[in-house]
RNA sequence: GCCUCCAUAGCUCAGUCGGUAGAGCGCGUCCUUGGUAAGGACGAGGUCACCGGUUCAAAUCCGGUUGGAGGCUCCA
């Protein structure tokens, strides 16, 4: 919130309000970036609204902020036309961590090209440009654009409403804008260009790719330098960096492009996840099932998959000509398998719900460029159950399965996640299935979430094909938001398997299911449990919990002794044997992130006790060998279990 | 898929103007046997991602392939 201040009535008439707030409140004209009366923002250089509340905003608060990247985009393209005219400015809007402009050009921009825009964008802001606002007739500015051959303004502007629209102008730079901005480009400086990217106009790939560049503005050199600083050290926890340097898994070109291998150390982590949920899902009334990784192609040209993934699967195994069968698919989904494990049985409306659970390992073809650590990749598996019920209990069923997805979350520490409804988009065909179900499927949802009092977001044209969704999101250690967990409600499948079940007046009824994975993926779930916790994760997932430190080959024997009592909990163990010293074991282990360091000499060995080091809270002092086995078994514990 | 950038030892990276390779870590051997974040010495290890081209000569220049990173509406 900005701070208010009153105008008064009479003289102050026909001035600007930044020449107005210089005489009446000259440390907030230092700052202010704009000014809100109302609900309407207005740009410094408008005429003082006299006898009004003005409030001023800062660019250190959000919205204050957003005007100096908006007004550093500006600033950019006018740059950018100085040193390339041939370029067509697009679009340039603030974004959450900076701003992008997005420019038609006949050639790329390049990495060095970069440092001389920005040299640029530098003399802009020396000479001290101001900026102007001005309305102009719609039709007319259309004709401009048209002159000056810029096609993907006309197009903007042909689309507004309103018949007249506003321009900024700094210096020979205009641009259509509905603004507000700072006064001048003096008051710009504290920003970075950061890359260049393709981009689509507007992100279809059928039209034109144009030329996006990314920078970031902040209202201080300080508050710049601190941002590109975190940004850094975000990188460090970047799973797919400390996939490598903990030896989580890796992924091999010999293997393919998006297909991880889990190594041993990884493997735990992902085991004791599973084992988690297992326990959890016994004790929600699941069945654990295995299918097959393939299926036949009819399979899925009757549940849609084929048809509507064409595009995003492997290729089907085809060998008909040898064999005179017909092809199999990579399962790109699970719920054809399950389906065919209820249609093989006669269900009666007491065997419902019908809980059907499996580690379900899915195959999907991601275009090379969606591709990235374990986050985006080609073979997967889902922490998949696939529920039958009847449509009455639908809504105590996922508001139970919703439930369910907050508990692991919570188990997990992750609570920075928000959750969307996603809903089909009326307007596309790419949906099967009857639109009445998809109204009853979505009012469940949503009936669902004010029931229990969620935040959430409506994003229209998100739902998986079959049904609406409510989809939990995280974000990684870049910022990029990723879908976890997801609860589905689907009355679309069981009508294309013709799935029944017989009610209490004997007659056959369908089916509704819902679709749920509380982690998603588990590779996409431990890549972000890895920057989540920086790779030092829970003592029950840790894939390595205590290493004991000998502090000389004649400990090495009660060390031994040491392992075997804790393996016997049993907990994951290691004895560091190697001649080197005691510091430098020590050191190792702190990276490795294990969660404890049992170092043992001659008083340990004496007294049947170990030296504690905790990897976050350094050396705990000696502890009697029993005791500390008991504390770690509480600690090694499977949560729920 | 498309745009930009990138690929040198297991890992992180140097390598100038084209003249067939270097460091640190890791690994192996030996010395050292230590009290809470790197003890020391020696050694092994590279078809400079792959394929082709230019050149007397290519890690270096050009083209292609494969793989990686960032991005591809957070709307004027």
């Amino acid at each position: 919130m900005g701070v208010k201040v009153k105008v008064s009535d009479g003289e102050d008439a026909g001035r600007v309000i930044l020449s107005w707030l210089k005489q009446y409140h000259k440390e907030l004209a230092k700052t202010a970036v704009a000014v809100k009366v109302g609900e309407a923002l207005l740009d410094l250089t408008a005429p003082v609204p006299v006898g009004q509340e003005l409030e001023v905003i800062g660019g250190d608060e959000p919205l204050g902020l957003e005007i100096i990247r908006h007004s550093t985009s500006h600033l950019l393209a006018q740059a950018v036309l100085r040193l390339f005219p041939e370029a067509k400015p697009t679009i340039g809007p603030a974004i959450e961590s900076g701003f992008y402009y997005d420019f038609a050009m006949p050639r790329p921009f390049t990495d060095e090209d970069l440092g001389a825009i920005e040299a640029e964008m530098q003399k802009l802001v020396k000479q001290n440009q101001p900026i102007s606002r001005e309305e102009v007739d719609r039709a007319a500015c259309i004709v401009q654009y048209r002159e000056l051959g810029n096609p993907f303004k006309a197009e903007i502007l042909e689309e507004l409403p309103q018949p007249t629209v506003t321009l900024y102008r700094q210096g020979e730079f205009f641009d259509l804008c509905r603004g507000p901005h700072v006064p001048s480009t003096g008051r710009l400086g504290a920003f970075k260009l950061l890359s260049v990217a393709g981009a689509y106009w507007r992100g279809d790939e059928k039209r034109p790719m144009l030329q996006r560049i990314y920078g970031t503005a902040f209202p201080t050199k300080e508050a710049l330098e601190a941002y590109l600083t975190q940004r850094e050290e975000a990188k460090r926890r970047d799973h797919r960096r400390l996939g490598r340097e903990l030896g989580l898994f890796i992924i091999s070109p010999e293997v393919g492009a998006g297909l991880p291998l889990w190594m041993p150390k990884g493997a735990v982590v992902r085991y004791a996840l599973e084992t988690f949920l297992r326990g959890e899902l016994t004790r929600r009334g699941y069945s654990p099932v295995y299918t097959p990784h393939i299926g036949k192609l009819d399979l899925y040209r009757t549940s849609g998959h084929y048809p509507y993934y064409k595009d995003d699967q492997f290729p089907a195994i085809q060998f008909e000509e040898e064999r005179g069968e017909e092809g199999y698919l990579l399962k790109p989904m699970n719920c054809p398998h399950h389906i065919q494990i209820y249609k093989a049985e006669m269900h009666s409306y007491r065997d419902l719900p019908l809980r059907l659970a499996e580690f379900g390992t899915v195959y999907r073809y991601e275009q090379s460029g969606e591709l990235g650590g374990l986050t985006r990749v080609r073979g997967f598996t889902q922490d998949d159950a696939h529920i039958f019920l009847t449509p009455e209990q639908l809504d105590g069923e996922f508001k139970a399965t919703v439930g369910l997805i907050l508990y692991v979350l919570n188990t997990l520490e992750l609570s920075d996640f928000r959750v969307r409804v996603s809903l089909r988009d009326p307007n596309s065909d790419k949906y099967v299935g009857d639109p009445a179900n998809w109204e009853l499927a979505q009012a469940a949802i949503l009936k669902a979430v004010v029931d229990l009092d969620m935040d959430y977001t409506v994003a229209e044209g998100e739902a998986a094909f079959y049904g609406p969704k409510l989809d939990f999101l995280v974000r990684d250690s870049i910022g990029r938001e990723w879908q976890l967990g997801t609860v589905q409600v689907d009355y679309n499948l069981p009508q294309r398997f013709g799935l029944e079940y017989i009610g209490e007046d004997g007659q056959a009824h369908r089916p509704v299911m819902i679709h749920r994975a509380p982690f998603g993926s588990l590779e996409r779930f431990v890549g972000l449990l890895i920057e989540h916790y920086a790779g030092a994760f829970p003592v029950w997932m840790a894939p390595v919990q205590v290493v004991v430190i000998p502090i000389s080959e004649r400990h090495h024997d009660y060390a031994a002794q040491v392992a075997a009592t804790l393996r016997a909990l049993p907990a994951r163990v290691e004895v560091d044997a190697r001649s080197e010293s005691m510091k430098y074991k020590i050191r190792e282990a702190q990276l490795q992130k294990v969660p404890y360091m049992l170092v043992v000499g001659d008083k340990e060995a004496e007294a049947t006790t170990v030296g504690v080091r905790a990897l976050k809270t350094g050396d705990l002092g000696a502890l009697p060998l029993a005791e500390f086995a008991e504390q770690l078994k509480g600690e090694a514990a499977i949560p729920g279990g």
